[in-house]
DNA sequence: GTGCAAGTGCAATCGTAATGCATGTAAGGT
DNA sequence: ACCTTACATGCATTACGATTGCACTTGCAC
């Protein structure tokens, strides 16, 4: 029989599968919402949508965690003490570290592969260790 | 009778003062000990070093965070789920809290006054929006 | 199909943050 | 200096996100 319905779950349970993972149904949703959601969703948030399929709640926690571990997902705090899970990994794999700016009112992140510090602070930065990510926080221009 | 001894809470007491709050000895020692840090405390670190003083846990929280809304302290969320305080800025003539360093393996905290961005990559930022903080994680030198 | 490890559901647990209430104390008035 | 009282504190309790233990289920390799 073939299938009558075009899922887009296919290449969703590659990816699960090529970090390692089995291609559960409660991952698959959980994909499928933060791709539609376009921006960072918390555990409560992915945990209300899912309910309705009877996923349980550390089910969902467990997931996110996960994929995140997995290289799936990115995890992100901003600055309510709650987790954010958004897709990771796409087109910004080229290892580099390019800082981010995050908007702490409405969660969206931005790449901003042209910001840099000044020398000397790359300078002074180095006495106190090895910078692997630069994030800058604030409220973005749509959140005013 | 002089004071025999030169004790520094009494600008302290001021400060306390100022900012409408009563100036109890748990909140002169929290700020001596902040002062005293350099880098942001964890409510809990605060605690700690203040159990043996006899002061209770929800005392050290509460003054934290009423101190924080009067103004005298910062609260900040550096990734880790754990509020940090730290004094709050005072003639800071460039506004803006300044940048601190966050060791992803000792979650030490570091403060790092003389970081800037290029003149360019402050331009560019404000294309995103108005940047409130900026945080550089990374390996410090201890952990390296 | 069958077997097994990974995944799941449910309940219990943990840690940080916050609060309710009786008592204690700083600060201003007398 | 004493009194008064509104603010602070201590202790217990609560709230809540995050996590874990364990028995049951299921994806998926064979």
């Amino acid at each position: 029989m073939a299938k009558s319905k075009p899922d887009q779950s296919e290449p969703l349970k590659a990816v699960i599968r090529d970090a390692g993972l089995r291609a559960t149904p409660a991952r698959i949703a959980t994909l499928m919402l933060i791709h539609r959601a376009g921006s960072p969703l918390t555990h409560a948030e992915v945990a209300e949508e899912l309910r309705s399929l009877g996923v349980d709640k550390a089910t969902v926690f467990r997931n996110l965690n996960d994929m995140a571990t997995a290289g799936i997902l990115r995890r992100t705090e901003l600055g309510d003490h709650v987790w954010r899970f958004e897709l990771a990994g796409k087109e910004d794999g080229h290892g580099s570290a390019h800082p981010h700016f995050v908007c702490v009112d409405c969660g969206t992140v931005s790449c901003m592969d042209e910001i840099k510090l000044t020398a000397g602070s790359m300078r002074l930065s180095q006495e106190f260790g090895e910078v692997t990510e630069i994030l800058l926080r604030g409220h973005c221009n749509n959140c005013g």
